[in-house]
DNA sequence: ATTTGTTCGTTCCATTTTGGAACTTTAGCA
DNA sequence: TGCTAAAGTTCCAAAATGGAACGAACAAAT
């Protein structure tokens, strides 16, 4: 099955998950609320590649998540922020954290363990 | 960068990825906490591959997330069913719902709108 | 005894999606 | 002029996915 498909779905949870569904527009959701917005930051704190960055940050944009303005003119540069929409997706993010800060501990690798 | 390097993530969102961050596995907690447990209804109920949902089953298993126990012997027959760990992602999938509910309406093709 | 049906997977392969790095454009600054 | 920064785009090899067939293990029907 295609996930296009999926957005004629019955289930609210099925169509949120077209849009939402995977784990880079995830990341960058958790980053906006964090109070990040420009490709740059995406880029670096989510690890995601600028490629994959773009075309995620094009849907959420389109679906009306995001919204992409310009914060400065000369050289044009954009930023993304959330838009009510975006916002009202808070407490699924809240929700994610909450989990993972009870239920996935921090795995520590022979580099991150230090004292 | 690669999935598996963010259970060591200072970000619990992003812990909580590592395990659920991809649309499969989510459909199949849908799936769990709308009473259903069989590989069979599984696969009719989300659409996935068996494949994949063979593959997103043993992840959910071996994370505690899900219990993989016999129903039935001859022939023999096992289930998945929500451990305490996984019914606590419960708020996680209720926030997709009423997200979903109030944001992402249903888009109706030709064939699904009659009348 | 052979066929059919059910459940739970595994295997195979063509198509998509990713990861990773380099390249582009626009413009300020030394 | 050369260097840096932001925001993408392009390219290609590697990994994940979808689709469908195949397999095992047993029950029930013919």
């Amino acid at each position: 099955m295609k996930w296009t498909e999926l957005d004629e779905n019955w289930c609210p949870v099925a169509r949120t998950l077209t849009l939402v569904g995977d784990r880079w527009t995830l990341l960058i959701l958790r980053d906006c609320f964090l109070g990040r917005s420009k490709f740059e930051e995406f880029a670096e704190t989510t690890g995601a590649t600028r490629h994959i960055l773009s075309s995620r940050l094009k849907r959420l944009v389109t679906a009306g998540v995001l919204e992409r303005r310009p914060y400065q003119d000369r050289p044009k540069r954009h930023e993304y922020v959330l838009t009510e929409k975006g916002r009202e997706f808070g407490p699924a993010l809240i929700a994610f954290r909450d989990w993972g800060k009870k239920h996935m501990p921090v795995r520590r690798t022979a580099t991150a363990t230090k004292e």
